[in-house]
DNA sequence: CCCCAGCCCTGGTCGC
DNA sequence: TGCGACCAGGGCTGGG
């Protein structure tokens, strides 16, 4: 489940090596993966390009071209960039994709369960795709505030840790974050989006903040499937709050965390740190 | 517009 | 050892 930490570690690795390299080939193993169809048009249309930049916009990893066009890669669940990479398909069953380099090296992309989604976007096509998104502000940057945060809260009445989810909010949460933030904010996750004060907005802004910038910094969470494209795992997993902590003490003040579900998704909180009354 | 249920997809785990 | 049920969940669609 890669979430901002993870596709920005990934993006940060990549684009040392990428930037500058032209795509000799690609083969596409997967039908379901590329946008447009068919598959073997975007492998075809991508030999020859040259990569002039790689960047990230929420969740989204968005190789940019010399040409003008845009790559968005989506890792959704457990989309995985392997880079370099070693061996071909027949060395992973999970291998989806292969773009081919002009120094020789490989960048692989494997996803065990194939809700990943490339989409080549032609020239000026990026800005109104990634628009129609509907990607709130990104959380690291100076722009994503109390007061920025509050105008797309405003009148909410779904629970805090649904609204997080939504992209709108902030984009790049995901499951891991939303709730890691929401105990570094002390907010019960079913607390109603739009009834949060000013000091619960500020501290929601610097807990968003701080869980992310923490799982940079470890190199994402690695729980099942995502590792860096080197392949080794991030640390963050080490460091969680309460994600997945289930009845073991919470960092502040011992009571056991506990499991709800929320939004539909398994949700963690400290019953005592953050209260709904 | 808001909100939620259901769908996509596969591996791992659990109960029998 | 096998088998079915269920869980993991990001983003999208469709319905109320």
């Amino acid at each position: 489940m890669p979430e901002l930490p993870e596709v920005e570690t990934i993006r940060a690795r990549l684009a040392p090596a990428l930037v500058g390299r032209r795509i000799e080939h690609v083969e596409i193993a997967d039908a379901r993966l590329t946008r447009p169809d068919p598959p073997g048009a975007v492998a075809d249309a991508l030999a020859g390009e040259r990569i002039a930049d790689v960047g990230r916009r929420g969740k989204y990893l968005v190789f940019a071209f010399e040409s003008g066009r845009h790559l968005l890669v989506h890792l959704r669940m457990t989309g995985n960039v392997q880079y370099p990479a070693r061996g071909g398909f027949a060395a992973d069953p999970y291998r989806r994709a292969v773009v081919r380099l002009d120094d020789g090296s490989d960048v692989a992309y494997r996803d065990v369960r194939r809700f990943g989604t490339w989409t080549l976007l032609e020239p000026g096509e990026a800005d109104s795709y990634l628009a129609q998104r509907r990607l709130g502000l990104e959380p690291l940057e100076r722009g994503f505030t109390a007061t920025s945060l509050e105008r797309v809260l405003a009148g909410r009445r779904a629970p805090i840790k649904a609204a997080l989810l939504d992209q709108r909010a902030a984009a790049g949460i995901g499951n891991i974050y939303a709730d890691e933030a929401l105990w570094r904010a002390r907010i019960h996750p079913l607390r109603p989006a739009g009834t949060l004060t000013r000091d619960e907005l500020g501290a929601l802004r610097k807990g968003i903040r701080d869980a992310l910038a923490m799982g940079i910094a470890r190199q994402g969470a690695s729980l099942r499937d995502y590792r860096e494209p080197g392949g080794r795992r991030g640390r963050m997993q080490d460091d969680f709050r309460v994600y997945g902590r289930t009845g073991e003490p919470c960092h502040r003040c011992g009571t056991p965390i506990e499991k709800i579900r929320a939004a539909g998704r398994g949700t963690w909180y400290c019953p005592s740190c953050q209260r709904l009354d």
